[in-house]
DNA sequence: TAACAATATGACCGGGTGGTCACTTATATT
DNA sequence: AATATAAGTGACCACCCGGTCATATTGTTA
């Protein structure tokens, strides 16, 4: 965490190192992302910015705890909500929140991307995953309850079909690359969240022809 | 590709020369793996390397191509029997297939990480990636062809579906991460094949409660 | 054996990195 | 005005990188 004269730094020049840090983070993964750059970027010396900073590891934590809280306070809204929806309505939701999360703020998006790019361990671990356990344990929760309501099959491995909704995330990227060339949530929403429709079509009812019981 | 002086070594230093830059690939992408490594644990100058090879990217579209050279025949036995079977043996023959290859080549299964996980967008479009295109166009032919037989719901979104199916490849890996703490084949295969049964079977059976049709 | 071509080598180049530190400048307190 | 404390600075360090090139070694032919 910063030292206390970054605290004391003034709001303007805290907010430019902020978000030169965001975007050099946003741009490459933890290893390839360069101190140097940020400073260039936010108009500080090198010695400034390690009297900041006890080190890149320090600034990175301190970057991604403030993606995962603005995550987490986007979120709790949402899923205040949820008791009076289906699980099929949560989960539709929960991804249109997602993509929105991702509009509003791409760079906190990129951030997760590179975030699950990098290949340092150490600066993997030291960032508590707090965002992921949360939306695991949520999955695993509503499963439950729909289960209870008896709204899906109580037969269905809720574990398989938690880990199978976190990997849709995935699915829509590779939509988006496909049909725009890049991950970009600034199209037209429509397209997308047609095509999130489609696959919570597919998982709720299945593929598998029923007229054809042999 | 290689010049023709790298083709007239001998087999071995050739092979060894092969093994270390694959190893190099396959534990950093392809901005953070090292010239100066590879020729280290090859035993090779470093000026020697630049008589084999034009130049870092010369190297990795090679190495990508043996990786992918091999994947592809690897599958085409597999692909060949598929006229004789449903399209939910057919994908589990291919999940089980794709998991039995990583485990016979985990190199090759960790140089197709690290690729995915490049920013690096000259090295991503030299590497023709005929393996994803390949499984992609191979999943939509299954599809249309199921529909046909009748196999599945002609409503389905062949496209929705087909992206969906090749996520469930990241919710293989989540499963393995969760579970062993890292993505390995080399665990008891059991426990990941019931795991992709029950994925499969949430796709084709859908996880809607019936009884409840109100 | 002499001459020629092919190959092997590692010091070197310019440029990058994360991090340090002696020093300067600004601010506050006496 | 004098002092004490806090903050700002950039040259510098050791180490890495991808790539070059003059030179040395080897192999082949005449």
């Amino acid at each position: 965490m910063p030292q206390k004269t970054f605290y004391n730094l003034p709001d303007e020049k805290r907010s430019l190192i902020i978000s030169a840090a965001i975007q050099e983070f946003s741009k490459a993964d933890y290893n390839s992302a360069s101190i140097n750059q940020i400073c260039r970027n936010a108009n500080i010396a090198k010695g400034s910015f390690y009297q900041y900073f006890i080190d890149k590891l320090d600034l990175y934590v301190y970057i991604m705890t403030l993606a995962i809280e603005e995550k987490i306070r986007f979120f709790t809204s949402v899923i205040s909500e949820f008791h009076s929806l289906t699980l099929l309505d949560q989960i539709r939701l929960l991804f249109l929140k997602g993509i929105e999360f991702a509009k509003r703020h791409p760079e906190y998006a990129a951030l997760g991307e590179q975030f699950s790019k990098g290949n340092n361990e150490t600066a993997k671990s030291s960032v508590i995953k707090e965002g992921d356990k949360l939306s695991e344990s949520l999955f695993m929760q509503m499963i439950q309850d729909a289960k209870t309501k008896g709204e899906i099959d109580s037969s269905v491995d809720s574990f398989a079909l938690s880990l199978l909704l976190q990997s849709l995330n995935s699915a829509v990227n590779n939509y988006m690359l496909n049909k725009f060339g890049s991950i970009s949530y600034e199209h037209n929403a429509e397209d997308v969240n047609s095509f999130v429709d489609s696959l919570l079509n597919i998982i709720f009812h299945g593929i598998q022809n029923r007229n054809e019981k042999i």
